[in-house]
RNA sequence: GGUCCCAUCGUCCAGGGGUCUAGGACACAGCCCUUUCAAGGCUGCGACGCGGGUUCGAAUCCCGCUGGGACCGCCA
């Protein structure tokens, strides 16, 4: 039989950490196993739904790279799939739970009728056996059971009801949602029971916790998935660390892409503990896919940052601006940073500012005046040739190379540290090493 | 308060009765490389929450405790 798995976000806020995580596991699960993958809005709450969100998640999941078969963009065989376009379908079923008793009306509302002494335990793929009866299912106050709202007074179905009528007439096989549901579950089995539906089976992950271990929340900080996106973190690699948040290939590999992951996923080997989001982790996995990206690549991503900055990125070759990039090899965590850092190949302005005067030892300065007017003369602009004329010379003169390259990367970089300064040297050409040098009078 | 879930280095994961003086990754510290930083290489620091069982043997199984968390809406 075909798998069917869901992500069904309600569209009351941007795509969150927590929500892409969910539906990060769904669709691996979905393209592991080749069945299916349905995007499910659950827009029952009036007040709150709207149409800007709704596309916000969409765009953040094409963000993260999690394709959808079935959705209310694309259609499907299941359809409609916004539960505002199903109102009939929850209507009909509710009204028959009532026809046969086990549900009543109170007002506009339908109600379902909760007994006592019902089995409600369930076979969890990620929890295994989960205990509970109907018995559990009490309000706050002692005493009675708590009643299950079907159909609210506004003619809007509830959450546990609407799940349950879409997950079977959609014939979802495995409902994989956050560890928060689990409680919710047996509330879901009672329906499934009272109209005889066979239930899916249930794979609950993992919450993901702040450093402080508690539920993810906007003072911990970024939490949207686009927030990522501006902060200069890779889908790929959000995509990467949300993967191994409550999972793992079991084999060291910690670094993959997309079809990797797919490839390797198994429900089986996800985690029941709760994980703490650590940025630190986020990191150095962007680090390792900035790294691993190609030239041209890289250039696209980096050069929205460097426009951001205000840097003259139009007056530049591609080539040369990713040969930049290249050279900066795995400096930067984020691309956002990687630009911060590579700013001096896009223009020398930036330079000026970060240039300090007083950290040119007065007593080098006649060295110094020396030194670059023979490193400019070097007929072979390259690194390798630049590097042993200033080796030679240095030698000769007897000092130290510390001061001269130092001297020379302040000057073309306005760092203290970048790649080797004769590779940066060799990229900026000659010309503008001269200028760079003229500007401070250090030839 | 009730119901349910969870418990291995600071963090993410391995390990699910003997191969565990518990493995990897991130972070951190040191060393090497070196004109700086990053990368890379090497080394170090660092955990089975506690108490009872079961067993020849428990990080692994059972019970209790403690500590976390989730849910108990006509929110989803």
């Amino acid at each position: 039989m075909e798998t069917r798995m869901r992500f069904a976000p309600s569209p009351t806020g941007a795509l969150h950490i927590g929500g892409g995580h969910t539906a990060l596991f769904n669709w691996l699960w979905a393209r592991h196993t080749g069945g299916k993958f349905v995007l499910r809005i659950e827009d029952t709450d009036r007040e709150r739904s709207t149409q800007e969100y709704e596309d916000t998640i969409m765009s953040g999941m094409k963000w993260l790279g999690l394709d959808w078969d079935e959705g209310p963009d694309v259609g499907g065989d299941y359809g409609p799939y916004r539960q505002s376009q199903r109102l009939p379908l929850y209507r009909q079923c509710a009204e028959k739970l009532a026809a046969e008793g086990q549900a009543y009306r109170e007002g506009d509302a339908i109600v379902f009728k909760v007994l006592p002494g019902v089995e409600l335990s369930f076979d969890d793929v990620v929890y295994s056996r989960v205990e509970t009866m109907s018995d559990g299912l009490k309000g706050r106050e002692p005493g009675e059971l708590k009643d299950i709202v079907l159909i609210k007074s506004d003619g809007m179905p509830t959450y546990n009801y609407a799940v349950v009528v879409d997950d079977h007439f959609m014939e979802i096989t495995h409902v994989i949602r956050g560890e928060d549901h689990i409680s919710n579950t047996p509330k879901q089995l009672l329906l499934y029971k009272a109209f005889g539906w066979q239930p899916p089976l249930f794979a609950h992950l993992p919450m993901i916790l702040g450093k402080d271990k508690k539920k993810l929340s906007k003072r911990h900080g970024a939490t949207s998935v686009y927030e990522f996106r501006d902060m200069g973190y890779m889908p790929d690699s959000v995509f990467n660390f949300l993967a191994l948040l409550g999972w793992s290939a079991g084999q060291d590999k910690e670094i993959f892409d997309r079809q990797e992951a797919a490839s390797l996923f198994e429900l089986s080997r996800v985690t029941r503990k709760a994980a703490v989001f650590d940025p630190d982790k986020l990191n150095f996995i962007n680090q390792e896919h900035l790294r691993r990206m190609e030239p041209m690549t890289r250039l696209a991503l980096i050069k929205p940052f460097w426009r951001e900055m205000g840097l003259p990125v139009e007056e530049h070759k591609d080539e040369y601006l990713a040969a930049a990039l290249t050279l900066m090899g795995g400096r930067g965590q984020t691309a956002r940073e990687l630009a911060a850092f590579s700013d001096y190949y896009v223009s020398f302005e930036p330079v000026k500012t970060r240039w300090n005067a007083g950290e040119v030892a007065e007593e080098l300065l006649a060295g110094l005046r020396e030194f670059f007017p023979v490193l400019l003369a070097e007929p072979h602009w390259t690194a390798e040739k630049l590097e042993t004329r200033a080796r030679t010379w240095v030698e000769e003169k007897g000092v130290k190379m510390k001061d001269y390259a130092m001297t020379l990367r302040l000057t073309l970089t306005g760092m203290k540290v970048s790649p080797g300064v004769f590779e940066v040297a060799a990229l900026l050409g000659r010309e503008e090493v001269r200028q760079r040098l003229d500007f401070y009078g250090l030839t």
